[in-house]
DNA sequence: TTGTACGCGTTATCAC
DNA sequence: GTGATAACGCGTACAA
């Protein structure tokens, strides 16, 4: 039974009503009687009927989309946000439009094609490092906000809607716990050298903790990863470890810039027949659910994903609904007014989450 | 600067040629000079034109999208095969429309809502056990694909496409090996009671097992989740295991139906001081990357992740072209013939990873 | 309160 | 090879 297909116009002939009607009986307009509604109501049900959205958002010129463009999909930190992101947009009545970006692409050209092609009402940039040429940026007519993603400069991000992180602050943090803790030679598993996102900005923050210690940076101990697209991932963990223990280079503990990588790390080291903690210290970066769960469990500098993934969305909520009202009050669009931009600007702070993977010497 | 809203019509304006040509030099028409054609897309290249898919979808009434509705979000399982499908998507030049449905909605339903709401080419149903009324399934236009659902009985799914394990044949090989290791008491933590789904498979497997080898199944080895929802992560499998031991049950290998649950499971037993594997031995399944990286290692049953998910991909692409072709010829809708069906069900196979954490007497 | 008629941006069909 | 025009399904101004 090939399924007649099934328009608003069938539907008011079956209920011999109008179109109109129907229509408004569907986007429950107050000037419809209950009556009638009812009657439509029970039409529609009888026969499934489900609005055309295409042709709905051609005419409303809004189709309820919104994009989380992902740089890295790989790295469970983020995919841990998306359950979040995909919960509020249905719950605010938004369909998630979810793209993975190559490590080798500019998020922002995938935003433009994507942002006119879906009619999105509001973009997440997820990750990676948005290149802040703000003439690309401008050309995207709806609201975005940065996730997650690496506010190197509170000014260059100054007219921005971001939530993130101070990963400088936080991975300086991370390492100054580590000499609070007793260790001397820290290595960090880091991202690769061309790296320009939170990578870079985290082995800036362990720089800045080894200088305030008046220690010299030792090129020994800074391991990169040698792919951009592999760099946060239980392999690469496992592949810098090793050949930091194979280069024979001293150290006394480890800071993985992510979880994953700090997973890796683990296995390594006990795979090399070192101990965790008691020769060598370890901590993490990102809280990952499953840091508590590991032998030993895994010291790190936990993110508050949950609240970082909501503040996002509602960030992004609040300014598209500030882009409905401006658009109704017919006032000039333009991009987001750099006065009120601030309220969408949050830099979350991290906790250290203290467990077995660092020895503390005091 | 508020962005003049650019349709063809601007374009043919702008480029003092017809409003259908510029239609054709866009769709890569046959018929079609390629001066015109060039100088319709300079035009479009300097004013950053993108065509309203709305309204494309409205007349083609295709809108090239790809749902995938995810049941249990949290099993990091899936999450892997997102990746794949995300990939495959628009390297065919769909949208993945990614819809996350709770534990307690029926995945058919929203489903139907879906399709037309955004006119879907396609659905991968991802997880869970999609109630099946032919009825309701009847209803999707659109063709569909069941991936690492539970097949629990192939007469029942003789008319679906689906790529899928045995469930209950591997996890009646994972109890058959913990047997064959010489274990004697093998505990499971399994799904709550209630579950219809692959859990209450592997159960079945783990009991198929105990019978084959004349045991009688002992009640106070089978560990049932509490929440239906949080079946299938560490903390159910900490506390799970935490339960088990005091109960004071007698037990030498605990079977934990997914690598989550074994993860909390192996941190519970560590928390206990209980060694694995020389006291209690531990299997998960699934076969997720991390379980190379635990300590102790994992062994698990692994799945073929990335060949389901392309599998399911590809029957799915599959479908929607020979949907095509045949309204293409005007042939009759309906359902998918069923002699053509079987082209797309697959049940991959999968392999024991042995690792650390099960011993081996023999 | 309801119905009629038009237009949203695009592609396909037809003339030329 | 190109241009005019009618749809696609819906929402809404306007008329009734």
């Amino acid at each position: 039974m090939a399924a007649k297909k099934l328009t608003i116009k069938e539907i008011a002939k079956l209920s011999g009503i109008s179109v109109s009607t129907v229509s408004r009986a569907i986007n429950n307009h107050y000037d419809i009687s209950p009556e009638t509604k009812r009657r439509v109501q029970e039409v529609i049900d009888k026969y499934g009927y489900v609005p055309n959205n295409s042709a709905r958002n051609l005419k409303l010129n809004d189709a309820r989309n919104i994009a989380v463009l992902v740089k890295g999909i790989t790295n469970p930190f983020f995919t841990s946000m998306l359950r979040i992101f995909e919960r509020e947009c249905t719950s605010h009545n938004y369909s998630l439009v979810l793209e993975h970006v190559e490590e080798t692409q500019d998020m922002t050209e995938v935003a433009a094609l994507l942002e006119k092609e879906k009619r999105l009402n509001g973009i997440v940039f997820l990750g990676g490092n948005p290149v802040l040429s703000s003439k690309r940026l401008k050309r995207l007519a709806a609201p975005y906000v940065f996730c997650s993603v690496a506010v190197t400069d509170r000014k260059k991000f100054s007219r921005y809607a971001y939530v993130s992180i101070d990963d400088r602050k936080e991975a300086e943090a991370v390492t100054d716990y580590l000499f609070a803790c007793g260790r001397k030679r820290i290595a960090i598993l880091c991202a690769d050298r061309q790296d320009i996102s939170i990578g870079s900005l985290r082995l800036e923050g362990y720089l800045n903790s080894l200088k305030k210690h008046g220690m010299e940076p030792d090129s020994a101990l800074i391991c990169r990863s040698k792919s951009a697209e592999r760099t946060y991932t239980h392999e690469n963990g496992y592949q810098l470890t090793m050949d930091l223990v194979r280069s024979g280079a001293e150290f006394d503990a480890i800071f993985a810039i992510s979880d994953s990588i700090a997973i890796g790390c683990l296995r390594a080291l006990r795979d090399c027949g070192i101990d965790v903690p008691s020769q060598v210290s370890v901590v993490g970066f990102d809280g990952l659910d499953i840091g508590r769960y590991l032998v030993p469990s895994l010291t790190t500098l936990k993110q508050p994903v949950d609240e970082m993934a909501e503040a996002s969305m509602q960030a992004l909520l609040a300014m598209i609904a500030q882009r409905d009202r401006q658009e109704a009050d017919g006032s000039a669009g333009g991009s987001n007014p750099v006065e009120e931009i601030g309220k969408y600007q949050q830099i979350f702070s991290g906790t250290m989450q203290e467990r077995e993977s660092c020895r503390k010497d005091y």
